[in-house]
DNA sequence: AGATAAAGTTTGAGTGCGCAACCAATTTTA
DNA sequence: TAAAATTGGTTGCGCACTCAAACTTTATCT
């Protein structure tokens, strides 16, 4: 009985480190990506939204959402794409508080370079461990967890 | 085809989203933790390493693997739990190299305080979505990826 | 012995990010 | 139509963490 809750709360703190335990392995795919291209794994999925996202351009919000930043994590993370001249600002005519960012040539050619190294790395990660059924069912749960993305493969979904 | 190809391609990124997504709940811990007790959550799990370890003191190193941190990391870390005399320095007598890390008096009911509204934190985030062999299910599957912890449950076991 | 490699720890510099505070534009209320 | 509340975006600051480079103590090779 004792034994029981013991076995409890020990598997509950671990559980957190289960969660945690895979900073490293993104932190893995994040060394690639900027040691091949100079690109951060946010830089990269910031470049991914765009290009998805229709006319090439998002609003910061939009950005702040499906990033999962704050939107001051997206004001210096999109400095450092429009320095590289990776993305470009853009005004809105009907509401003058909203700033575009906008795919540039440049960053729609980067990120095309960029992701064929990065998606063969995620599907090393994930195809070499599990199948296609059990990576649904890890969708699923992980999916349960507050903060996650809408669905797996769904991002800006136009 | 090229259907097929694009659709494994756009959750091929997914993926990453979807380990990533948790970093939110995790912060979210921490900032609870913080809050109530003046701990982020690796202060707490050394902690926890350290209690549950033999004489309740670890070397830095083994610090180390378990947190999943680096040195220096380690180094700032336990500068923060010594400064708050939670945890002390101990030398090891045949090893002139290794300093080890000891739980204090003061770190252990540290420890026990903040444990209560921790564990209860993660069994609400835990236990309300996912049921019992979901967990094993989850356990099991995220325990395959490089950098995970063990097994669930298991940190240093004597 | 003396040189040299190896292991553990610390320090210095730099990065990515959140938080709080702020400005500016917009919508709501009265 | 003026005041109040909300929303989009930026800036200053601090924290946690990594990386690279220094020491320091111990083990190994000649």
């Amino acid at each position: 009985m004792s034994a029981t809750v013991e076995t409890q709360t020990q598997s509950l703190e671990a559980w957190v480190r289960l969660l945690r335990g895979h900073s490293a392995t993104v932190r893995e795919l994040n060394a690639q990506l900027t040691a091949d291209w100079g690109l951060t794994i946010n830089d990269y999925e910031a470049l991914l939204l765009l290009s998805r996202a229709e006319g090439e351009r998002l609003r910061r919000t939009d950005l702040v959402r499906n990033l999962q930043l704050t939107a001051s994590g997206v004001t210096r993370l999109l400095d450092g794409l429009e320095a590289a001249g990776l993305v470009d600002k853009a005004h809105c005519e009907s509401d003058a508080r909203v700033t575009y960012a906008v795919l540039t040539d440049a960053g729609r050619t980067k990120l095309k370079d960029a992701s064929c190294s990065h998606v063969a790395a995620i599907r090393e990660l994930f195809e070499a461990r599990y199948s296609t059924t059990e990576l649904e069912t890890l969708a699923d749960l992980l999916g349960r967890l507050p903060g996650a993305p809408a669905t797996a493969g769904d991002c800006t979904a136009p």
